[in-house]
DNA sequence: GCGTAATCTAATCAACT
DNA sequence: AGTTGATTAGATTACGC
């Protein structure tokens, strides 16, 4: 769908006033442009992203300037009030979620005409439920490691079946022994600290002037994962204080393929959006401990370094890119 | 205070220009 | 090749109970 020229003028109008409109706003637009409160959430989350990768391009005044910008506007206009939904709704949802994680437009649609729930919601449905599942599934995975620390975590695991109602973003609430530890504390122990703005900025997000994790669409997934060797550790066992699988390249900073370590995070590992194909199974994943441990170290070092010489932090990545 | 819907950023895609 | 609308993960915010 392509906006017309007078409703991309309406939407800029509005966002140079506030690019961080309320439901109310939201809704207004959407009259008055005729189209979908959704599709003006997306339209100015667009814009906020590409506005400001070309005017903090080269900047380092970006994390501040970020800060302040939401700052400035946060909490002047109200959120869409929060939905309960009824037991009918969650069960139609989950019955749906458990057949498809990825559910498209036309799937979408059916449940939305099933259940009265607008489009947007339930695309925020299963977003909060595959992020519930995915911790929920490291979690199981930590915990169980702590016991068995010769067990490998595979990301390609099939997610559990869905056996509880709502509660997605629980994660937070794990206890400590369960707890997968905070990507700052990841970035913390994998990266020294020549990073210009510290771990801390490095995986903030909004903050972040070094890239985060970069995520591979489901249905790149299988693809990648087949061009590019990869080590699976268990971090558990490199006494860094870290629980949360990490998966390493193993190729030398030649290798252009799979220079980027965030490539092989384990969120990318997700069934395809086009087909209901399990994940390939784990057998490509090396063990650890089939290798060499010098001969690892030795390639992540070389990595690391890599990495570090090769990042501008004018660019906003530290190594070539796709595009 | 807890559970969780809503919203954020960044990365990425496909379709279009 | 650049632009744009859409979709995703992961993180965070904030509302309702």
């Amino acid at each position: 769908m392509i906006l017309n020229e007078s409703q991309k003028d309406i939407l800029n109008e509005w966002f140079e006033k506030n690019p961080y409109p309320g439901i109310d706003t939201r809704d207004y637009l959407a009259k008055v442009t005729g189209i979908s409160e959704f599709q003006i959430l997306t339209w100015f989350q667009n814009q906020r992203t590409r506005r400001r990768r070309q005017k903090y391009k080269c900047n380092f005044g970006k994390c501040q300037t970020q800060v302040q910008d939401k700052l400035q506007f946060k909490h002047e206009e109200a959120r869409q009030i929060r939905t309960n939904f009824t037991r009918s709704q969650i069960k139609t949802l989950t019955q749906a979620h458990d057949k498809n994680h990825f559910p498209g437009i036309a799937a979408r649609k059916q449940l939305a005409k099933q259940t009265g729930i607008s489009d947007k919601k339930i695309v925020g449905w299963f977003l909060n439920q595959r992020a519930w599942h995915q911790h929920q599934r490291i979690g199981e995975t930590s915990g169980s490691m702590a016991e068995d620390p010769h067990q490998i975590p595979h990301a390609s695991d099939q997610l559990p079946p869905n056996n509880h109602s709502t509660n997605p973003n629980s994660f937070r609430h794990l206890s400590p022994s369960n707890a997968v530890i905070s990507k700052q504390s990841l970035a913390s122990a994998l990266f020294p600290p020549l990073t210009p703005f510290g771990p801390q900025d490095f995986f903030r997000g909004s903050m972040s002037q070094f890239p985060r994790a970069k995520r591979v669409q489901p249905s790149q997934a299988v693809q990648r994962r087949e061009n590019c060797h990869v080590v699976s550790i268990d971090t558990t066992r490199l006494s860094m204080g870290m629980t949360l699988g990490v998966k390493i390249p193993l190729c030398t900073p030649n290798q252009r393929q799979c220079q980027d370590p965030s490539e092989h995070t384990g969120s990318e590992i997700l069934p395809s959006k086009h087909s209901t194909q399990p994940p390939p199974d784990s057998q490509q994943w090396l063990d650890l401990g089939q290798i060499d441990p010098h001969l690892f170290l030795q390639h992540w070092d070389e990595w690391l370094q890599s990495v570090i010489a090769e990042w501008d932090p004018c660019e906003r990545t530290p190594v070539s890119r796709k595009n």
